[in-house]
DNA sequence: GCAAATATGATAGTAATACTATTATATTTG
DNA sequence: CAAATATAATAGTATTACTATCATATTTGC
């Protein structure tokens, strides 16, 4: 996987930036660190100026690539997303068996990002703790349904598409395909949360994990 | 119910406010144009001087009775689950059969809140919007753990556990009760979520509701 | 019925935030 | 080497999320 991912680049959306951080030396920094400023402070206290201040930058430089704080955000959870899709495509499609092919894709998306794959400036161990604390927080705003027509969150949506179709090849009659994929996507950071902070309303622990409860859940219901 | 609880007070942890706002007009005022205002232009737009310039109150005053903007959220949160808290209780003590109580229960917790029942200064029909929309922000921050301690978050986590208790009565071998309560209550807000703005990731419309896929999930699941 | 206590209101002030605008200085490219 | 482009530096703005202080109502206990 290492090797296969350094010669890749993870498409994002391009109206997400204003400029391909991907791009430039400065881009690469600011997504680096910004992803361990994020990590370290939390995005609430995150700030352009920080940032500008710990990569020997300005805050007016960061602005030429990413229109807003909540933009940079929309642009990391869909890098990470795309990353994950990425995965998930690639470790399945040798997987002839439908429901081994299934299980494998929740365990995908349901567990944490155990080490960097170092392919890249991006630290995914910092980015997957990113993406479980604030993810929800890039489509909770007042301006989602704008957003959404400008195709910012197509990526998730994809992603969760994916194992709808999966879900609905193993069993075409069951009705609920995209809310269980949906509910399993998002679910498995609710476990992860939980687990890290509100352990008495969850199973899962360094002995359980968020896939295993998943994969039980998942083919018991459609079966 | 309305009549019942018309006489009835919900009880908050103390700790979340600094003045109880039930214990006063003003209060009252406060929470009752507070969830209306919230609902009309988003948490993040939300301030305590536009809330103050509403009731024609000053923003200090509304100070007195809530420490911060964020506190307020967690009150509304805490009001709402203790609010469904005892409707499930009410609804369900007088079904024996175990499987129609749990039913029930995953009704209450996953339905949207249909009309007022107009028992207090308490719009529930405008709090259950925002509980869909924003709930989530009121965990999702640095000082998770410090608010849990204070006991922010007990209302919630009890009703997550009463959920966590059917299940375990019902199939007391079955491995993750907590982590299933925890996914039908926080999944429920998301499929909401996902109806109004992602329609293309959920199979639930004005025909299937969240309740009727977490039903057949859950009993599929545990049995 | 009045003083004391309490609740509310009005005003001012503060540090930080999330930007925008402008100008200057590097660096790259044709 | 000039022109184009990228980055840096500085300043400025409206707003936010408060805190502090003082004044004025309103309630309560005696």
């Amino acid at each position: 996987m290492i090797n296969l991912l350094s010669n890749l680049k993870i498409a994002v959306p391009e109206n997400i930036f204003i400029k391909d951080p991907e791009s430039s030396d400065l881009g690469k920094r600011i997504v680096e660190h910004g992803i361990l400023l994020i990590d370290e402070i939390g995005f609430d206290s995150f700030t352009f100026k920080k940032l500008g201040a710990r990569i020997e930058s300005n805050e007016s430089s960061i602005y030429r690539y990413f229109e807003s704080k909540h933009k940079f955000l929309v642009y990391l959870t869909s890098w990470y997303w795309a990353w994950i899709e990425y995965q998930l495509v690639f470790s399945t499609q040798n997987i002839t068996d439908e429901e081994e092919k299934l299980k494998k894709a929740i365990e995908i998306v349901a567990r944490i990002v155990k080490q960097d794959s170092a392919f890249s400036h991006i630290n995914e161990v910092a980015l997957n703790r990113i993406i479980i604390n604030v993810s929800s927080k890039s489509y909770l705003t007042t301006d989602v349904d704008a957003e959404n027509k400008e195709g910012h969150f197509k990526i998730y949506k994809r992603l969760v598409s994916r194992i709808s179709q999966m879900i609905q090849t193993i069993n075409p009659k069951y009705k609920y395909p995209s809310s269980l994929a949906s509910t399993i996507t998002q679910g498995a950071l609710h476990q992860h949360f939980l687990k890290n902070h509100f352990k008495s309303i969850t199973d899962c622990n360094d002995a359980v994990s968020p896939s295993e409860f998943f994969v039980q859940l998942t083919l018991s219901t459609i079966k």
